[in-house]
DNA sequence: CTGAAAGCGCTTACAG
DNA sequence: CTGAAAGCGCTTACAG
């Protein structure tokens, strides 16, 4: 094979070399500590001597493991996912493991390719990103006799029980709301998600708490649908351009719908925030550089991704997924630019 | 183990059930046309009914692959890389191959590192878009007794010889300065990215070219560095701002750059494009909705991508990455929007 | 067209 | 603390 050096040293060669058995060899690899100080000397010499490293496919065949978890990214396209991708991809490679990075935005993968990740042996582990995988398929994962250990990150299936890492939906969209109160603003709309996605309810449902504890009355005509996405922005600042009256601020469910919302309206005429307040979630890097600045509320994703990483690393070392699952929040942060101030008037 | 089951059917039971030897089974499965019809019948039904799945670690071993590709990104938290990721990602899947991603941002592989892919058994080839992994390392692959598969893509070391897929930078640039020469632009000027990176050198050498071609001098003060980031953008902007007399028109080497130029100059009362028109090198997703959206020159993300995890998989395939290193270029485009128009004046 | 058998390179009870 | 030996689940010459 092109890939395969015919003079790879063994663990045979290496135990030749060092006078001793492969088992010996292997022992002084995984667990030092069991060997003599002698043998493990001369096993160290002999490995590095014949330049042993050893065989992934073999070890993993041998172990019944793969070595790598797999992360379902709902589109590998968004760069919200870039960052995350990042801080998990550092914290399997501490653990020596890989990563490996599968896409569900052209197909979602039912029961059977969620259960084919294992059973082909292709992760020992699952950091599902995507809160819309069918619940059957989910559910089957925990239904094996052995169960395949899998975590939610961002996103959710609110009708199954794994292990998840998310960020604090609600509290964002609390400093949000008390961010315009403070500034006076007292119409103030909110562009949501797509309905299909939990984090949309989420941040509504924070939203609307929010504005409740401030005694707020929600306008439903300045709640819109949306769905992250520029576009979706764009969409719902032709919405606004067509109102009699206007909400004086803007709470937006993501940064893209937020960048989106500003350019229709600045591209009519409509200044942000001196006509209206438009506020963001996610701070990606983009929201320090958009004119006007965003301001937006801040998720760790660097934070994010290592932690979901860790979870299941965590989980994988200690064989265990079975007691209750968890819910780890990941703090949120308020940043404050230059999209939003107190309402004109 | 937690993530295998006890149960999972062998290629062994598969057998058993169809009546035949694991060996016809093997053949069954990877070459079809090789056994009789009733047999595949028969075999195909044992698969089914056992629910059988081969096992890659099984496989990989006996054949010596690992049935993955590494790609090895710059900076997994740019997102510039995200779609191209998705790219290659889906052609990977097709040949039932899988990605691997490591970011090369913390961590320089060296030699030693960047054959341990191989050795290790982690991947059967590699799509190096970093440019600036060392000129031995990388030699140090092509000179093993059987070669390790490796491409360049987006990035390249000039000073080595692998195939490579890249955007025609020089093409590109050539579209941007005549654009704005069009218009009436003679004063244009430059925001190269690092000189540490081969990408900047192909811009501004392609923009230095495109101006000669049109009679255009180059000023030199008006030839700013950068490397290719948001701050990079708003350095320059600051540098523009203290200038006497400014360009009328600036090529950036990347969408980024341009964004942070932008960012800084209209946050300082400079109009764009009414005082200075700004062109980008990307077109990432924002630079429509940027403010103003921004004309810049459209790498084809999504085709570098899949032409990249293409031309490595056919390699694998013919077991050969001899014949002459080929470069593989994919065009760009040019898109125009408001941030460019003719001179004041 | 098919089967018996070797072997890919490890790890791990088991025995000492 | 160490070794002999089995075995992880496949694929593939080899022989028929």
């Amino acid at each position: 094979m092109t890939s395969m050096n015919k003079k790879m040293p063994k663990i045979q060669d290496v135990a030749r070399v060092a006078g001793v058995s492969t088992a010996t060899v292997s022992r002084t690899l995984s667990s030092p500590d069991v060997v003599s100080a002698k043998t493990r000397d001369s096993v160290l010499a002999a490995v590095k001597a014949t330049g042993y490293r050893v065989n992934r496919a073999a070890r993993n065949l041998r172990t019944q493991r793969t070595g790598a978890i797999l992360a379902l990214v709902p589109n590998l396209g968004n760069p919200f996912f870039s960052e995350i991708l990042q801080g998990m991809e550092r914290t399997c490679k501490q653990s020596d493991y890989n990563l490996l990075i599968a896409d569900t935005s052209e197909t979602t993968p039912d029961a059977d390719q969620l259960e084919g990740y294992f059973r082909d042996g292709q992760a020992d582990g699952l950091i599902i990103l995507d809160g819309s995988l069918p619940r059957d398929a989910l559910e089957n994962l925990q239904n094996q006799p052995s169960t395949y250990p899998s975590i939610f990150m961002c996103e959710w299936n609110p009708e199954t029980n794994f292990h998840s890492v998310r960020s604090d939906n609600a509290h964002g969209m609390k400093m949000a709301v008390k961010h315009l109160a403070d500034q006076g603003h007292t119409d103030i709309g909110h562009v949501r998600g797509p309905m299909t996605n939990v984090l949309s309810h989420a941040r509504e449902g924070g939203f609307r708490k929010a504005m409740e504890a401030l005694n707020l009355p929600v306008n439903e005509n300045y709640v819109l649908d949306g769905d992250f996405t520029l576009e979706a922005g764009r969409m719902a600042g032709q919405e606004l351009l067509r109102m009699d009256k206007r909400p004086t601020a803007m709470v937006c469910a993501s940064d893209q719908i937020a960048f989106g919302l500003i350019a229709v309206l600045s591209q009519n005429n409509v200044i942000v925030p001196d006509d209206i307040s438009v506020l963001g979630f996610d701070d990606v890097e983009m929201a320090e550089f958009f004119y006007p600045p965003l301001t937006t509320i801040r998720q760790d994703r660097d934070c994010l991704g290592r932690s979901a990483a860790k979870l299941l690393l965590e989980r994988l070392k200690s064989r265990d997924m079975s007691e209750g699952a968890t819910v780890t929040t990941i703090p949120v942060e308020m940043v404050v630019r230059s999209s939003t101030s107190a309402p004109a008037n």
